[in-house]
DNA sequence: TTGTACGCGTTATCAG
DNA sequence: CTGATAACGCGTACAA
């Protein structure tokens, strides 16, 4: 294992001085006259030269790094944000750290010390984290940070949101559009702005109409986990059937929970969509593989990677912050997981 | 934005040499009268003092970094590796850096050479490209690298293997066992190692049993996305329809495309166990999800990134270079798409 | 157009 | 035990 060679060895072998050689190599623009321009880019080839982007970074005070902190790179929905982000980064010269918080808060701020540490200046986070002191502290130290998925609740930190009231009220409204009066909804611990978000979009739809919501909670406080949140969606589906009068429909807080849901009851012998409608909520792509394919509500998650990563990059090029924040809107992906029964009533 | 505090501040507050504040703060041990140990470290911490990595990572040579480069993280089995392998970077204060190579040999060059600039020292590689050469070269500049997935037919680069051949005979054997005897195998472009081993595995079984293989390859070089291998799995399941006599059994190469081959008979209205079984590869967590529940073979996903990241470490800690190659063994995840039609003959 | 010399933040060596 | 100083590899004023 020799010692890789540097601007100063190839300054040697060029007989001129290791500035010269930086100036060439870097790209910086700086005149230096052609030919020896060719010979040092020439000699740099042959001699195998690799520039240590440690020296350029400590001399410039900036890792072309950006870190993303997310639940768990498990969860398709979270891949597919990370799938696009590394690709935007990717075309720009940077590169992407993950980290999986696993919804765990000292996890997530050990990930933003090393963060720091590294001297990566750009941060997406989905924050699990209630104190925000500390991040507000660090970007007051020159860290910049996009948040997605999860709302958080101060000033100078932009955000990509989703708008989940109006998704949960758009996957509700479509249920009873198709006849739909008993609709059950089974969600994971109601502890994040998002979750809550979701619920009350549910909550206010079934009001409008005229009903009574229908809700069954998860208690536990999961560590994260895919087959988790499929386990959960059975297990509320059994509670849930314990209920009476049954409900004709169940919405589901995430798809991985309506598989969950649809397998329940399917091991019930009952059948999806004609004895219950499933609705689910992520869109994820397994969803259109199952059977039957699940009725959901599109949350944008590759987009909301690439745009979080285009905006985290203007903030950093210092493109005088425009501080604004985006909200994605829901989209609902119809497919055969949801049954009209006006014409049965 | 202020400038981050350095030893050298910390070093005058507490009037004293940095070179004494190095070896507080970096816990090298060199001793330290404990009264001005404390008084330093509280002085750090009072001064809100972050290290600055880039600075130690020159001086000592080496990121504290390791670089994984896979096809892509939207496929599960993916995501499942790289999960294991920051779970054991993390655990010994490692970062873990993700490059989607996306199946193109020149990303994944361009992704080596960052790594390198970077001067991350090791790198868990599940490689396209052909031409090792490049890599060997970088060995020898101090590289340590693990292959998973795609075996490397090089020297002095460690594997984790997974046999491939045998998980291809074991799924046949269990189809024959079952009284299939038409057994069709619809598989991906048989242009990388692992696939053809499965794919003789297959075929070594069904010549074993006295059968002739059917086989439907797809031709498309199409670019990596999950949902593809599933269309795939749909347009060979249609092909394989039309054989005649009709096979009785299909097994795939991948659970993606598993999922469409069940896709595409449900929408032909064929039952399945009932009319035909389905035998998928990988074992990743939805197969448990659809209806029916996958039979499959269970490739570790999840445990072959942490023994990687392991071994990895190990190596890089100079143990002596153990050089040794892993083979994990496969498991058949028996779960309820394929039938026992013995009795029926 | 080219070279000299210093600094980025840290650790290691050598004196004291 | 503590301090001064020289690296690590690179970029960049400043000088020539």
């Amino acid at each position: 294992m020799k010692k890789q060679t540097t601007i100063h060895d190839i300054a040697k072998m060029a007989n001129v001085s290791s500035a010269t050689v930086s100036r060439v190599l870097s790209n910086s623009g700086y005149p230096v006259s052609k030919e020896l321009k060719e010979r040092i880019q020439r000699i740099a080839k042959e001699a195998n030269y690799i520039p240590n982007m440690l020296g350029k970074q400590l001399k410039k005070n900036t890792s072309q790094t950006i870190g993303v902190i997310i639940p768990s790179i498990i969860n398709p929905f979270y891949s597919s944000v990370i799938f696009g982000v590394e690709e935007i980064a990717r075309q720009n010269g940077f590169t992407v750290i993950v980290c999986n918080s696993l919804q765990d808060p000292s996890l997530e701020e050990e990930y933003i010390r090393t963060i720091m540490e590294k001297q990566v200046k750009g941060l997406i986070i989905s924050s699990i984290s209630t104190n925000k002191e500390h991040l507000k502290q660090l970007i007051q130290m020159g860290l910049n940070v996009i948040a997605i998925d999860q709302k958080i609740e101060e000033d100078n930190i932009n955000q990509i949101e989703f708008d989940y009231h109006k998704a949960g009220c758009l996957a509700t409204r479509y249920l009873l559009e198709h006849g739909h009066r008993l609709i059950g909804y089974v969600t994971s611990k109601l502890d994040r702005p998002s979750r809550r978000s979701i619920y009350e979009g549910y909550a206010a739809a079934m009001k409008d109409a005229g009903l009574k919501p229908l809700v069954v909670e998860s208690q536990t406080d999961e560590v994260y986990n895919a087959i988790t949140d499929f386990d959960t969606g059975k297990q509320l589906t059994k509670k849930l059937l314990n209920q009476s009068p049954r409900p004709t429909a169940i919405f589901a807080c995430n798809d991985m929970m309506a598989f969950g849901v649809i397998n329940e009851l399917s091991r019930c012998d009952i059948q999806v969509p004609q004895q219950m409608s499933v609705m689910g909520f992520d869109g994820i792509d397994v969803g259109e593989m199952i059977h039957p394919p699940l009725t959901t509500i599109k949350q944008p998650d590759y987009e909301m990677g690439k745009m979080a990563c285009k905006m985290l990059l203007d903030m950093m090029n210092g493109e005088d912050s425009p501080m604004f924040d985006i909200t994605l809107q829901p989209k609902l992906l119809e497919r055969k997981s949801v049954m009209d029964i006006r014409s049965e009533q």
